[in-house]
DNA sequence: TGTAAATTACGCACTATTCTGTAACCAAGC
DNA sequence: GCTTGGTTACAGAATAGTGCGTAATTTACA
């Protein structure tokens, strides 16, 4: 999703969250301050330059703080700006959107009206 | 985004709703039903193919209802399930978050704390 | 005491995988 | 031959993973 195709902001949000890692960086870092070594024990299949690349891209939408502490070795928080901690409820309710109607979305019912199916 | 790496509920979503196109086509069948190629019309810029997957993914998410009427020329109708519907105003949450927070968002303000920036 | 090794959070280059677009083709009736 | 909604095949773009390098300090060990 290189550029955007309307100016509304739901595709801006989108482009922003689109992806495995950003609801689940969200959901890591709702329990306060982690480091990238944290984040990269939490979930362990994403690499790490990607992990770097996400967080970037959290951190320039406003949504994730990162701190970076001087000195050697290096020791780098990040933590939920907050926008970001406003954001937490919403994708939530997403995930319960998803549970609550699983019956209705699997089992699709007819809902009355005209189903003819797959066309011949 | 293939498989999914967590059996959480948020990310079950975010790999049908991820992309450009799906809260864009959401936001399009908000008020009614619509035809393949009103779709395109709609957005013109999403091609052929991509809309006719995007929609499938769609339809097997459980989202959009797909209509098939026997005949031709073909004629297919789209609209949303129930459970779709109820997305609806989640997705609009998002946008309206999107808004609401962009000041913050943009000029990151301290937040207090050690804020000692890109270490040396 | 001197030196080698580990540590952390990446950046870079390269490869692998996946996504998206283009174009062609199909069906059947008007 | 045009229509509509799709599928397939191929090509090109974008995204993701791998492995190496790096910085300054601590620790490990002989």
């Amino acid at each position: 999703m290189k550029d955007v195709v309307s100016r509304c902001p739901i595709e801006e949000t989108m482009r922003v969250l689109s992806g495995r890692w950003p609801t689940l960086l969200l959901y890591y870092l709702q329990d306060g301050t982690k480091r990238f070594s944290e984040l990269r024990r939490d979930n362990p299949t994403v690499s790490h330059r990607i992990l770097a690349l996400e967080l970037r891209k959290l951190e320039e939408a406003g949504i994730v703080r990162r701190t970076a502490h001087p000195g050697y070795p290096l020791r780098v928080d990040y933590d939920l700006t907050a926008p970001g901690r406003k954001l937490v409820p919403l994708i939530d309710a997403l995930g319960a959107w998803w549970e609550h109607t699983e019956d209705d979305r699997i089992n699709r019912p007819p809902t009355s009206e005209a189903n003819l199916d797959t066309a011949a």
